[in-house]
Formats: structure tokens, C-alpha cells, sequence
RNA sequence: GGACAGGUGGCCGAGUGGUUUAAGGCAGCGGUCUUGAAAACCGCCGUGGGUGCAAGCUCACCGUGGGUUCGAAUCCCACCCUGUCCGCCA
């Protein structure tokens, strides 16, 4: 989210940003609605004070007049009610609006409407040759019996698996190996619930708009997320940092739920675009410099890099045009990882930066040296997902 | 699932209908004193919105959302969360 009197104020930036990024947003309505709640509040305000008035007399008054002047803070007090339902209905109108106002993104991100726009920044690591046709994982899966994928769709449906033996121990050993190297490097480990209220994705900028993502929890209004970055995201909602809290770096695991809606037909088959696996996601809270959240940005980045390196698996950084990044990003890199048997790089990473974005949607504050209160930046990437 | 007790500012904690944004304490900030520090003393110490060039004026906020009332932290209802006990349980 950005702020009102921002999107008020820098009217042809915001337009640029909702173009660039193919977000589809009625401009002209959302400033119609922000001048009609200013004219309301200012007239609620106004009942009010006269209401508190009269109210502020009444114990003084003689008594003989108290009915009349509870009658005339009665009938204030109703007209600024009635004021205040329109002012409601009116106001989560615009509130709807601004949920879905995107990020002004960053001046250097390619301009384009989806991810053929996305350019290559960097290449790292030689793909493998071989002088035979490389199997796929599937193949290689079943050839080893290192996970069960068929009977097991007979229990929980189709992209779901059951890792077995020595690829079940692989994938907590890479796990606890990429726990400790990110933990080493200062992020806090925490294992977080992927379970979580719909106000949480709205935090991040999840909701609205890819509820149809997300598995819901219908008997309890949870939903279950895709990633631990929701459950971080709002961890510390409505806190205000001392500077000396600042930065704080979580290394955040959880299982990570996605019903693919939308994928039908892509990578049925294997561990690629499953509904459940596991991630541990790197995130950063630290003071709205931009400075700042670009050097934090740069350590996700090598962090990940540093573990893929570590891997010795071969990939590419990418830098995701302004179409693909999502309305909430200031900057996104991916990194996409080389898969031998398709014989191509496949995103594996997401590196993002969102300035204030979701601070503001989150209620994550900071105090600066000056005292003043501030929204904080918040950055995430992941480390290794399953 | 049942029963009870609670949720007040960074923290502790008072407040059960009327200048209460909220006593008191702790922590923090500024100052006096001191060679320096501590102690003592004095002062300052919430967030958001509207309006205004500004000083300011004003509205809202005591878990959340409704309600009663001229007036609600205080009374009523629902929900959320925490604690304790019982029941159930993979």
C-alpha cells in the first residue's frame, strides 16, 4: 500500500506504476472517493465537536434545561451518525481501491507486461554436458525408489508425493544445512505456522486478488500459505522498532501450501509445482532507506546464490520486468536454477524488495533518531525451498 | 467441547458512567548539581485522521466489532486472545 496523500499528491507517478505493472486500477475513482471521505470526516468531526460540547455542559447546566440540550447532542450525535455510515460504506470503497494500488517499481526494473519482458543479469556455473540424455527426476525417482508418486495421489490427489529413504533424509539434510549456513550468517531461525488469519495475506498483498491461490480453512476463517513470508510479515504488526531493534533478519521455516489453481496441465508429474513442500525463506525488516533495503537486498541475493554455489548447481539471476514482479515490489530477482533433463533454467528463487509496501498494510513502524515514526522496509527472498 | 478468571500507554499497575489520554511507579529523553559517574531534584515523555502557511483547532483510539447513554476505559452483546481447571485426543 502506498499512502493516500502520496497517490493524492504524485498522481502521474502512480499512473505510471499502475500501466507499467498491469494493474488495471481506477485512478480517477480512488481520488473521487478520497476527496468525498475528506469532506465526510471533516463533517463527522465537526457534529462531533458540537456534541461533546453540549455533553461537556450537561453536568453544569440547570436541570430544568438538560432535556433540551440532550435532545440537540441527540440529534448531532445522530446526524454525525448517519454521516458515519456513508462515511463507511464510502471509505472501505477506497480502503478496496488502495489495497490494490501497486508499488511505484524500481527505475532500473524492465518495463514490460509479463515475464518474456524479464532480462538475464548474470550467469553463473557451466551447465553440465553428458554424453547421454540426462534422465528427469521423475525417472531418476523411480528408478532409485526414492519417493512413492503414484499411490500416494490416491490419498491426498494429484501434486502431492511421499519422499522415501534416501531422498526423505537428502531433503532434511539440505534443510539443516541451509539452516545453519543462513542462521551463521546473522538471521534468526523460526519455524513458523503456515496457517494464518486472511488479514495476514492482505499484509503481505497476497489478498486481495490470489485468494483462489491459497487452501482455506473454512470452519475456522485460516487459510494456509504459501510461504512463510506471511506469517513473518505480520509477526510484529503493529509494533513500533527502537532503531537499535533494527535490522531484524529471520530465517523463517515452514511447510508451504499451494492449490496451483491455474496450472493445470504443467508439471503434473514429480516434485515440481507441488501443493505442499518446505522453504526456508530469508526476511528482513530495517529502517525505510532506500540505501539500506538495496544492500539488504544484495546480501539475500548472495546468500542464495551462495547456497545454490554450494550445491554446484548452475543458474541464472534474473531481473523481473515490471509486469511480472507482482503490484507490491519495488524489485524483484529471481533466480532460476538449470534442470539438465529440460535442459533449462527454472525460477527456484524469488529475491524481493518491497519498500514500505507491506509495512504500511502490516503496521510495522520505526522510531528514527529524530523520534519520529516511521513505516519500516521489508525485504524477503528464499534460501532453499523443498 | 464445558467452567471460571483476565486483556489499560515501552513495561508494571490504578481507574467500574462526567475536563481521563488516562493516577502512581519503572524504563527513556533533556536539565541542575558533580572533575566524571551515581544519587538527589526539576522538566519532558502515545498513535492516527481532518483542517491550517504556521502557531493551533478538532475528531478517533484503554483486545476487536456492535449497542445503551446527553456523555463509555467503565454498562450490555458478539468475537479474538491469554491464564487456570475439567472432558476428549492421533
Amino acid at each position: 500500500m502506498l499512502s493516500l496523500s502520496f497517490v493524492r499528491d504524485n498522481r502521474e507517478i502512480v499512473e505510471k506504476a499502475i500501466r507499467e505493472k498491469n494493474a488495471g486500477l481506477d485512478l480517477d475513482r480512488l481520488l473521487e472517493l478520497d476527496g468525498e471521505v475528506r469532506e465526510l470526516k471533516t463533517r463527522i468531526d465537526e457534529l462531533r465537536r458540537q456534541r461533546n460540547e453540549i455533553s461537556a455542559s450537561f453536568k453544569t447546566a440547570d436541570p430544568a434545561d438538560r432535556p433540551a440540550l440532550g435532545a440537540k447532542a441527540k440529534a448531532f450525535g445522530a446526524e454525525a451518525n448517519e454521516a458515519e455510515a456513508a462515511l463507511a460504506q464510502k471509505s472501505g470503497e477506497l480502503e478496496a481501491l488502495m489495497l490494490r494500488v501497486p508499488n511505484i517499481p524500481w527505475e532500473g526494473a524492465p518495463v514490460g507486461p509479463d515475464e518474456s519482458f524479464n532480462t538475464v543479469v548474470r550467469t553463473e556455473g557451466e551447465p553440465p554436458s553428458f554424453d547421454f540424455e540426462p534422465l528427469d527426476h521423475v525417472a531418476l525417482v523411480e528408478m532409485n525408489d526414492w519417493a512413492d508418486l503414484s499411490r500416494i495421489t490416491r490419498v491426498a490427489g494429484s501434486r502431492t508425493y511421499a519422499l522415501k529413504g534416501r531422498l526423505a533424509l537428502l531433503e532434511q539434510a539440505l534443510m539443516f544445512w541451509a539452516q545453519q549456513i543462513i542462521a551463521a550468517d546473522g538471521f534468526t531461525l523460526m519455524t513458523v505456522p503456515a496457517l494464518a488469519r486472511p488479514q495476514a495475506f492482505v499484509a503481505t498483498g497476497h489478498f486481495p486478488g490470489h485468494e483462489e491461490e491459497a487452501y482455506e480453512m473454512e470452519k475456522d476463517g485460516l487459510y494456509l500459505a504459501g510461504t512463510g513470508e506471511i506469517a513473518l510479515t505480520s509477526l510484529h504488526s503493529g509494533e513500533i522498532f527502537d532503531p537499535a531493534q533494527l535490522p531484524i533478519l529471520y530465517a523463517g521455516y515452514s511447510p508451504c501450501f499451494r492449490r496451483e489453481a491455474g496450472s493445470a496441465g504443467r508439471d503434473v508429474r514429480g516434485l515440481l509445482r507441488v501443493h505442499q513442500f518446505y522453504k526456508l525463506e530469508q526476511y528482513v525488516i530495517c529502517a525505510d532507506d532506500e540505501g539500506e533495503s538495496a544492500r539488504w537486498h544484495a546480501r539475500l541475493l548472495a546468500n542464495a546464490e551462495r547456497l545454490l554455489k554450494g550445491l554446484e548447481i548452475p543458474y541464472q539471476v534474473v531481473e523481473t520486468s515490471t509486469g511480472d514482479m507482482g503490484l507490491g515490489k519495488y524489485r524483484m530477482n529471481d533466480i532460476e536454477s538449470w534442470v539438465p533433463s529440460l535442459g533449462k533454467y527454472r525460477e527456484t528463487h524469488s529475491c524481493s524488495t518491497l519498500h514500505d509496501w507491506q509495512a504500511r498494510r502490516a503496521n510495522l513502524r520505526w522510531r528514527d533518531s529524530e523520534r519520529r515514526v516511521r513505516f519500516v522496509h521489508t525485504l524477503n527472498n528464499t534460501a532453499l525451498a523443498s
